[in-house]
DNA sequence: CACCTATCTGAACGGTGTCAACATGATCTT
DNA sequence: AAGATCATGTTGACACCGTTCAGATAGGTG
């Protein structure tokens, strides 16, 4: 049920303006970077006045907030992915990494708009409450590589390490200082099974 | 002859106006915030007219990555001071870890702008290549506390690991749907400290 | 039909980054 | 000492930004 399940309603004028909106932010951010996307752009190319996504976002902050909304959900998708690939559970949360990591790469202003504005309010997204988010995947990803269930406080710990960690590793992993290391190991991939070899388990009660 | 270090000579009219640019940005960014960081709210800050700035920065971002400078200089100051009161080497990674997630609480707007810049140019700062940057001290924390020194990948790789773990960390730790779990776990030093565990050794030849 | 309400437009306000033209005054040359 | 030079600072302007508000428009409802 990861449908996105929107009714064919037009209303008056635009017809649906409000999704049309999300949408040309989100191409101005892949097209042009997070400096080009103005209110006034984005109403622009949604072919409509500078006035008129006041009528759907109390604020530009709003609307940010939505096309962030779609940033996770299109993360969750990939980490759904990800897992859904992995024969063998126990190597589930390494691949969780790598398709985490694909996706921060091929969406930079997305993925840095999706944590900007979580932080702004010092909250996770409140997607990550609902069954299918990211961060519930990994939670049972974890137990199903052998995470103690039963233990909640150290199952929680368990996820906030291992999604700290690979976010920081996702914001990291184009640095150029990397690049030598990189051609070194043979390969992106390699880089990245390596440094997420290196946070260890995530759990003392897993073992290698 | 003027001398090109960074001499404290006072220039012409203000009297090292460059610094007291950099000082009015960090100012305002510790009371108003990022949102409030403006070239022309720095230059009113200084007492100094708009364009005034443009003699010593070709652009607000070059101001901003010299402020940026700053605070890495700042952060590898914490990381030093962290490393200097860890009586065991074996706990000086942890105690680093601590000291960085306090820095990036006390000073949110600053490390957020930090790693802005950073990643606007994909590269770690250029501070990260001397001598006494964070970077370089926790690579020298690591060998302390047993990482093999003559196998200079997996060195690199368990630096890399060990600091995007906790940059991950220092981003979320504030995240209020965390709160909960830190005062069941007695305190935020003590959810801090799991947190880290649950990272593992980063490197799988240091043994606990 | 008339009315109502949601939606969109146009113009305006104060704010921003940046630039070109001009003023100032410390230093260098003579 | 006097004048030239050039780094430094100011003023004013431009285009763009987020936001607001009065008014135009048009779908839904009586």
């Amino acid at each position: 049920m990861r449908e996105t399940g929107n009714a064919q309603v037009r209303p008056y004028h635009h017809g649906d303006l409000s999704r049309a909106l999300v949408d040309a932010a989100r191409r101005i951010l892949e097209a042009e970077g997070a400096q080009a996307l103005s209110l006034r752009a984005v109403a622009r190319e949604a072919g409509v006045s500078p006035a008129a996504p006041y009528h759907h976002f109390k604020d530009k902050t709003e609307l940010l907030e939505a096309v962030a909304h779609g940033g996770w959900e299109m993360l969750s998708d990939a980490i759904f992915e990800a897992r859904r690939n992995s024969a063998d559970p126990r190597d589930a949360i390494a691949n969780i990494g790598i398709g985490y990591v694909r996706f921060a790469r091929e969406n930079p202003a997305l993925y840095r708009l999706m944590y900007d504005t979580s932080r702004d309010r010092t909250a996770m997204p409140e997607h990550a409450k609902e069954e299918d988010s990211g961060y519930h995947q990994v939670q049972c990803a974890l137990v199903e590589a052998g995470c103690d269930p039963t233990d909640a406080g150290e199952l929680e710990l368990a996820t906030i390490a291992s999604w700290c960690a690979v976010h920081g590793l996702a914001e990291m992993a184009n640095f150029k200082e990397f690049q030598p290391l990189k051609e070194a190991m043979g390969g992106d991939e390699a880089f990245l099974r390596a440094v997420l070899r290196h946070f260890g388990t995530f759990s003392p009660r897993i073992k290698h």
